[in-house]
RNA sequence: GGGCCUAUAGCUCAGCUCGGUUAGAGCGCUUCCCUGAUAAGGAAGAGGCCGGUGGUUCAAGUCCACCUAGGCCCA
């Protein structure tokens, strides 16, 4: 006969049961089914954040994808129709940087050499590679995305989007062309990155020069003053525009000899000596447009020359004035803006100064430096010349220090919809919350232009055409490229050097200059912020569908996305539709190794997520991702956790499951066919075991709404522990015998928490789905991830039983500690118990016998019934100590400072108990009237029993008498056959034959009073004293002075 | 240099929103107990100046200020 159920090996290889469940979900295209079932619904929008399709996937990848993967899981199951489009990040440096390192080189002009069709070809290849890699990795991990649909930023359709775009930018005036300063290699003739700076740093030692500039206006002038200004960069004299002061420090006028000098106060000392003498003292923001005589007049710079306010001066070291040259500084270059000052440059990107300029024309800018201060020392200029160390940028290829040069670049002008930024960004629901105005909302407030541009060679081209006559077009489409130029551009690859070739005839009415591409490619980051509408190739092609998955209700990515991401989606929405791209957002704390170090190919300890996979299962790594310690705390991984998820929750879980699979074949029990008493009529544990289920349920739900599934995640956690530990451990008499009720009650907690768990651990419920669930049940979709979200009833929800039942377990364990310090094990039954608790007089007889049963007592009596009826025996009130005790929250409210003295008269019994319940309680003789909640009360017992108290009381008599003592024997025995039965390979419910013989008395007389009961505990069918006449193994216990023999029966 | 986050047992983390009695849990360790599913469960023990200093308060791990260390992002 087939059992109701395939059986559940105890014994389970998780990472292979994944594997199989993978295969199956492929097979049957479960996850396609599971976004028809629900094409009807109402939808809810996810945007995929695009991984850079660069480097090997690490166990941070997984973080943000598991996330990803639960809310819209979540959702699905609960009707909404979640689309889930893969996508990648595919251009940018990063993947420059790689590809040159593939090939070996060194810089531009390597692929200059190159080609840049071929190192873009290149570049493409090594995208789709790492793609390959990331694919295999969320495939394994079960997160369910649509790779046949994915969006690749480098698509024609992509581009075409993003031209559309920033065509949108350029007509509202957004996007313009400015100066960026920018680490550069004159030699090379390259900007530099953050990341190749930071490896060329070199001590080195340069002039450091103060030079007087004399004041023409403002209140220095009268005073004849000069500001003295200090500088390590001599060269930069030449393009000096203004001199920049903090506002909020103190300057001051120092006379010196037959001088006076304007310096920040702080520094007068360190910079003038004790000799001078202060005759002036100005806030720096008084210095404010004070102009002066510059340093040289070699280049022309207009309308400039003044004193200028900046935040970033400081009075470390110099002079607190700081000269500007704005070509050459990107704080300098800030302070211009902001003053309307010209950005004036005449070195050349080769590194000279321009021709014909007087003094430094032709030279080297370093090579300047001597020959500059030679001019000022000549012209009384220079206040002092001395030689400082410091530490300057080199470039890493060349050794050539490196210029802070301003570059042609270009900006979207996000500080002009900043305002805008800002009411988006307060209408959209972060978690954690402190985001919004935190971390995000301080970057918002300090917004700066979009530095859009790079000089570079694989990424979107920047869409803009320059005609001779410096007329800009900016074009929104190939077709739009198609009729500018008359040709059919409309199957052209969008990248360098394709386009660069494409020129037209300057459109500007009257023009006729030809006009070509501006040679700049864009930020990647703007390719994956324009993904809402560049995944669908909109608006030129599929408008509608992008109208209606537009904003997201949903995005997720880690905390390092706040000046990524979340930025550039937020930005690009506000600057092309007015509206923010997302409405809700879940930010990641970062996954750190065991040290606490954050994982980086550098250090070496990134952990591969296929050998976490491989050892632990994806299940437990997502379950720890998801519920262990806060989703936006970084967060350490390691094997041992991992470990502990296996073992605490998944195997539990699943031993469960195995447990009842167990028991229902046994018994031929199956879910729906075989009758169970209505809820209402099975016992009460049964109902406690549906309640917790119920409210498990409830809470679930909430916290999966509100995204936060740790909560989620613990309280299933408790589900599980409390199934297993307590029903389960509860219940199992019941299980042997195929109590329907039982049986039915777990197999309904296990299948709806079973769909509780799927959007969690999506692998482990699918097999326990189709075991329990799928083979029982033909009308059910064979998949738990094409289940409904469990629907709560709250009538089922019985609070009160809840507490009822956390007081049993409370008791139970209090009991288990009176038996430990009385070293009597639990096996050995006892008399009675005595129990103090508040609660325990209304607690039901059958919760009652569960404490009984734990305990192994025969009687269970409140202490305070109990001990009038002791104090008969031993003869007084000593059996009970009562304590008072004040709760210091109650009596706060009521006393304030007096709390103290009041609590003191409590504990010392200054108080009588009135009929309502309150006290009174003498306080240093004054009387005072609080609730009964402002006293805790504990009995305890005393001598001659085993006590355990902490809040409540429980006490054991510990007299054993002989009959007690042949209770114990008899389950020893138990046990003892128990444990033969199973080490000799027994089924649990194979029948035994068993023959005994003891030298022991006690033993002997005590398995005589108890044999029916052994016999039923053992499943023998055969219990007799003496020995078999075949040959059968014995096992013996010396204590007990017991052998005993056993065979399985009809053998 | 600026901003944000974090700091509680050997380790990983709760608790802090809204101050209240003896600061909790898991892992690990020691000793026991229980076991007719379990790689499970239970008891006891060892292990805490709750990063530091000051303040507010009858009362501070919790609120405030400053400081220190680490992390992240940006210069």
């Amino acid at each position: 006969m087939p059992t109701p159920f395939r059986p559940m090996p105890a014994q389970v290889d998780l990472p292979a049961l994944e594997r199989e469940v993978t295969e199956r979900w492929a097979e049957r295209k479960v996850f396609e089914r599971s976004l028809e079932r629900t094409a009807a619904g109402p939808s809810w929008v996810f945007y995929e954040g695009p991984p850079t399709a660069n480097g090997h996937p690490g166990t941070h990848h997984v973080e943000a994808r598991v996330f990803k993967d639960l809310f819209p899981r979540f959702k699905t199951m609960k009707g909404f129709h979640v689309a889930r489009r893969a996508g990648w990040d595919c251009h940018g440096l990063p993947v420059e940087l790689a590809v040159e390192k593939e090939l070996g080189f060194t810089g531009k002009s390597d692929i200059e050499a190159y080609g840049v069709a071929e190192f873009n070809a290149k570049c493409r290849e090594s995208v789709q590679r790492h793609v390959d890699e990331f694919t295999r990795m969320t495939e394994r991990m079960g997160y369910w995305v649509d790779f046949d649909q994915a969006y690749w930023t480098m698509d024609a359709d992509y581009v075409e989007s993003i031209w559309w775009s920033l065509k949108v930018i350029f007509d509202k005036g957004l996007l313009v062309q400015d100066h960026r300063v920018a680490p550069y290699c004159p030699r090379c003739g390259t900007g530099l990155s953050d990341h190749e700076v930071a490896q060329g740093y070199q001590t080195v030692t340069d002039p450091s020069v103060y030079v007087r500039f004399p004041v023409t206006s403002g209140p220095a002038a009268p005073l004849g003053a000069s500001l003295l200004v200090w500088t390590t960069t001599p060269w930069t004299l030449i393009s000096n525009t203004a001199v920049a002061v903090h506002p909020d420090v103190d300057y001051v006028a120092a006379r010196l000899g037959d001088e006076v000098l304007v310096v920040a106060e702080p520094l007068l000392r360190a910079v003038l000596g004790e000799d001078a003498e202060v005759v002036a003292t100005w806030k720096g923001r008084e210095l404010e447009q004070s102009s002066y005589t510059r340093p040289f007049d070699v280049v022309d710079i207009e309308g400039a020359h003044f004193v200028g306010l900046a935040d970033y001066v400081t009075v470390e070291d110099g002079t607190g004035l700081v000269h500007q040259a704005p070509a050459f500084g990107a704080d300098d270059l800030a302070v211009a803006r902001r003053y309307g000052l010209p950005v004036v440059n005449p070195v050349r990107p080769d590194g000279t100064f321009e021709e014909g300029l007087a003094l430094v024309g032709g030279m080297f800018f370093k090579k300047a430096d001597p020959v500059i201060v030679d001019d000022l020392q000549a012209r009384g200029l220079l206040f002092r010349h001395q030689q400082y160390e410091h530490s300057y940028p080199h470039c890493w290829r060349c050794d050539t220090a490196l210029l802070y040069y301003a570059l042609p670049s270009w900006y979207i002008r996000t500080t002009a919809v900043k305002d805008r930024l800002l009411e988006e960004n307060a209408a959209t629901d972060w978690h954690p919350p402190t985001i919004r105005n935190g971390r995000y909302g301080d970057w918002l407030n300090n917004n700066i232009d979009w530095a859009l541009s790079r000089d570079r060679y694989w990424g979107t081209p920047l869409p803009i055409w320059r005609c001779e006559d410096d007329h800009l077009t900016c074009v929104g489409s190939l077709a739009e490229l198609s009729s500018l130029t008359g040709d059919d551009l409309t199957a052209l690859d969008p990248h360098r050097p394709f386009i660069d070739a494409i020129t037209f005839g300057c459109p500007q009415q009257g023009c006729a200059s030809t006009a070509t591409r501006v040679p700049q490619v864009i930020d990647c980051w703007y390719d994956a912020g324009a993904m809402p509408f560049g995944q669908w190739g909109a608006p030129h092609r599929n408008k509608a569908e992008f109208d209606v998955s537009y904003p997201a209700q949903y995005i997720c990515e880690a905390i390092d996305q706040t000046r990524g991401w979340f930025y550039t989606l937020m930005a690009i929405g506000t600057l092309v539709f007015d509206k923010s791209s997302y409405e809700t957002v879940l930010c990641l704390g970062h996954i750190l190794d065991a040290e606490g170090r954050k994982m980086s190919k550098h250090l070496g300890n990134v952990l591969d997520p296929f050998e976490l996979f491989e050892r632990h299962g994806a299940d437990a790594v997502r379950w720890y991702m998801l519920c262990s310690g806060s989703p936006w705390s970084a967060r350490r991984v390691g094997h041992e956790v991992l470990e502990e998820v296996v073992r605490k929750v998944l195997l539990t879980y699943w031993n469960t499951a195995s447990f009842l699979v167990l028991y229902a074949n046994a018994n031929n029990w199956t879910p729906g066919v075989t009758p169970a008493p209505p809820l209402d009529e099975r016992p009460l544990l049964d109902r406690w075991a549906i309640s917790e289920l119920h409210a498990t349920v409830q809470e679930v739900d909430a916290a999966l709404e509100d995204f936060d599934s740790q909560r989620a995640g613990k309280r299933i956690a408790q589900l599980i522990d409390d199934l297993s530990n307590w029903y389960v451990r509860r219940s199992r008499r019941r299980f042997w015998e195929g109590d329907p009720a039982a049986l039915s009650t777990l197999h309904e907690c296990l299948e709806v928490l079973t769909r509780l768990m799927a959007p969690f651990v999506p692998f482990v419920t699918e097999a326990v789905h189709e075991r329990l669930v799928s083979h029982v049940y033909a009308d059910l979709p064979d998949s738990v991830h094409l289940r409904d979200w469990p629907q709560v009833d709250e009538a089922l929800v019985d609070t009160a039983l809840g507490e009822q039942v956390v007081l049993v377990r409370r008791l139970v364990e209090l009991g288990r500690a009176a038996r430990a310090s009385a070293k009597i094990g639990t096996r050995q039954p006892l008399a009675r118990a005595l129990v103090g608790a508040a609660g325990f007089e209304s607690l039901p007889d059958e919760l009652r016998q569960e404490v009984a049963d734990e305990l192994n007592v025969q009687l269970l009596e409140p202490l305070s019934a109990a001990a009038g009826d002791a104090a008969g025996d031993s003869g007084g009130q000593d059996l009970v100590d009562v304590a008072w005790k004040g709760n210091f929250r109650v009596l706060g409210k009521q006393f304030g400072q007096r709390t103290p003295v009041v609590a003191a008269a409590i504990a010392a019994g200054s108080l009588t108990r009135r009929d309502d319940g309150s006290y009174d309680v003498d306080v240093e003789g004054s009387v005072e009237t609080v609730p009964a909640d402002a006293v805790l009360v504990t009995e305890t017992p005393r001598e001659g029993w085993a006590v355990a108290r902490v809040g409540e009381t429980v006490a054991l008599d510990l007299t054993i008498t002989p009959e007690l003592r042949r209770l114990g024997v008899a389950r020893d025995v138990v046990r003892l056959v128990q444990e033969a039965r199973k080490s000799t390979g027994l089924e649990v419910t194979d029948r035994i034959e068993l023959w005994w013989e003891s030298t022991d008395d006690q033993t002997r007389q005590a398995l005589l009073e108890h044999a029916d009961w052994v016999a039923g505990e053992v499943l023998a069918t055969q219990f007799a004293e003496g020995r078999p006449v075949a040959e059968v193994v014995p096992h013996t216990d010396e204590e007990l002075g017991l052998t005993f023999r056993l065979r399985e029966a009809g053998r």
